[in-house]
DNA sequence: CAAATTTCAGTTCCACTGAGATGG
DNA sequence: CCCATCTCAGTGAAACTGAAATTT
């Protein structure tokens, strides 16, 4: 695949190349471990800030409202998450996770483990900090 | 948007966040010039190799075949380039770009530099070397 | 016949919008 | 009355697949 003279040397394009393999990589591990991308940030979510309802799970982890509802159906035909009606405002499901999720969880954090290692192998760990560094200064 | 804390300081996380940013400036800008993605690349491959089967520009452009008749849909009402059926091979159709076109292109070039430096301008000149140095180590 | 080209229709994934039903 | 929550349906961009029609 010739990439286009126009392209080649935009930061740009180099950043977005090195975006869309970091992005292979995990939609790769996750689906090989049976998940997608959000579920593993709703699981997150969950083990950070505790039971909360489907809104600001959402808010936490910065999922639309929609997606939080389809990766919850997920989550809970699987059984590592609970909705339970939530008696004080019973508009709110209350979701929590399960011990099942929790374990689950763990082995998601070594899966996205591996991918940082796979995809940072080529630079030394002083490199490492330096790319972080200068990504993080590009802003939001 | 608090971002959770398992995911912060994950490479693959901070890197995806800047493509993202890089990705909406592209957007942004190539739509207030009236055009999408794809809209550049085609454009960039026929200056780049000249009139060519479309079959033949999606690949240099890296542009899938269908959505290669899609864009050069729109490329030609405007009148930026032109289908003629290729008297060699009846099943081709050349595709040449017109001086409007080519016009086009020269703006667009500009309007990817402009984006280029918003993107790049809490760098200084040495610090985007190094970074863009380290995101071709990346691989790919 | 097999293979390539153009085109159309449809799919998947991601991010989002709109609206309805329920409730505060 | 207004606002929030949960849910479903649908939209639109990006990348892709399948298949039909034509031609080599």
């Amino acid at each position: 695949v010739t990439t286009l003279s126009r392209l080649q040397d935009r930061p740009t394009w180099i950043l977005s190349r090195a975006s869309a393999r970091a992005h292979r990589l995990l939609t790769e591990g996750f689906a090989s471990a049976g998940f997608r991308g959000y579920d593993y940030r709703l699981l997150a979510a969950l083990a950070e800030f505790g039971p909360a309802s489907q809104a600001d799970l959402g808010r936490r982890a910065g999922i639309d409202r929609s997606d939080v509802v389809a990766s919850l159906n997920d989550l809970a035909a699987r059984g590592l998450v609970e909705r339970t009606p939530d008696a004080a405002d019973r508009r709110r499901n209350v979701v929590s996770m399960t011990r099942a999720g929790a374990r689950e969880l763990t082995t998601l954090d070594s899966v996205l483990d591996g991918i940082q290692e796979r995809l940072l192998a080529p630079l030394s760990e002083r490199e490492r900090m330096q790319l972080v560094r200068l990504l993080r200064r590009l802003g939001e």
